[in-house]
DNA sequence: TAAAAGATATGACAAATGTCACTTACATTC
DNA sequence: GAATGTAAGTGACATTTGTCATATCTTTTA
């Protein structure tokens, strides 16, 4: 199997190549530094996989990722992440990455490359369990951003339970006056015309 | 690594065997060939990994998985399946099995069951690329059951796009009253109380 | 063929909704 | 202390919405 390692920590890809190299049947065809780099070395060397850091300087993992996928579809690419990457994760999924595996695990790199190799996709660790929350919040819209205060949001949630604006005023110790007036305002921020178009734009852009 | 196998086709449960035992590193300590048989031979000899059908008869893979993991948590099993067995992968996931793979594909077993015992999380094939559909569909509601024609369900996906009844009118070549008619009786037929009620109802029975 | 069922439409009505102009009360700031 | 800002409220108004009874026309069924 024929590997290409895309690290910029030196010490990080070295240790990799060492691992890797000390496993039969792998071959480290390459080492770059830089996601400027992952295409170029793609091309030249056609790994089986290629092993790239999914955060790094110049360009992320996920951008390089791209970029190779554009070009060769069938790009076996396996990400290398710490528990902190989590704002990647999702949008490497949708690019078709085959897989992330936590830095830290020497003893499943092997096994997950060559699984990787098969065609399959290899989720290290707790992983897939995180999942269905960042799905959830990469959609999720910065009301915030829009200028809604959270006496407005609250009201934009109640809207998107379905209540009548009686029942949010019951609901909130408001007069009905007031909620109309917070809802009139709310729509208009948000470019909407009724409740029926803020609770559709309410579940659209991330609320469950 | 020590293995348990169960599968209600023999052909495929003493394939498997062979090719597991083959391999160095590999022992299968048990074949059974019925999901009841899940638990008993998961506690009789803790293996590894527990590679077993997701489509048997008297049990499903999916309610075995269930038994093992509410008694073992840890428990790693993976699930062979073939391309038809969408329907219960979503419900595997939720359980937290630790891995699908195509029976057909005898290549990567290997390389899948050690990414497992490592503790990673592996799809097979192109399974990844159907979750996200597969997650939608799994909440998506029978309106059919509800005794909803396609008309009205026409009519409540324009609801549930934020449009007027004066705007579904112009869209469908009805009447403004018509469109009245057919709301107020899918809001009887679901029990709800206004269209926005209506559209909260879609969003949150897997309409997108 | 007659009856039943289905699709579309109308008009009338009450309730809910969204907008607007204006007020009151309280706290913060200058 | 006056000015400003913010939170909450009121009343009036035009629209939209949902319900209901009823009508017309077509298709299906008995």
């Amino acid at each position: 199997m024929k590997v290409v390692i895309i690290d910029d920590d030196k010490l990080v890809s070295m240790s990799l190549k060492t691992i890797l190299e000390s496993a039969t049947g792998i071959t480290v065809e390459a080492v770059g530094n830089d996601g400027t780099e992952a295409l170029g070395l793609y091309e030249k060397h056609r790994p089986d996989v290629l092993l790239m850091d999914i955060r790094m300087e110049h360009m992320t993992g996920v951008e390089a990722a791209r970029k190779v996928i554009a070009e060769y579809p069938d790009a076996k690419i396996l990400f290398l992440t710490t528990f902190s990457d989590d704002e990647y994760i999702i949008e490497a999924l949708e690019i078709g990455v085959r897989g992330y595996i936590l830095k830290q695990d020497f003893e499943g790199l092997i096994p997950a490359l060559e699984a990787v190799q098969q065609g399959q996709t290899v989720f290290g660790g707790k992983i897939v369990g995180k999942l269905p929350g960042l799905l959830q919040e990469s959609l999720s819209f910065d009301y915030e951003a829009k200028g809604i205060t959270q006496k407005e949001y609250d009201i934009i949630q109640l809207v998107a339970q379905g209540l009548s604006n009686k029942e949010i005023a019951a609901k909130t110790f408001l007069s009905e006056g007031t909620i109309r007036n917070y809802l009139s305002t709310v729509l208009e921020k948000l470019d909407l015309r009724d409740r029926t178009q803020l609770a559709v734009f309410y579940y659209q852009n991330g609320g469950r």
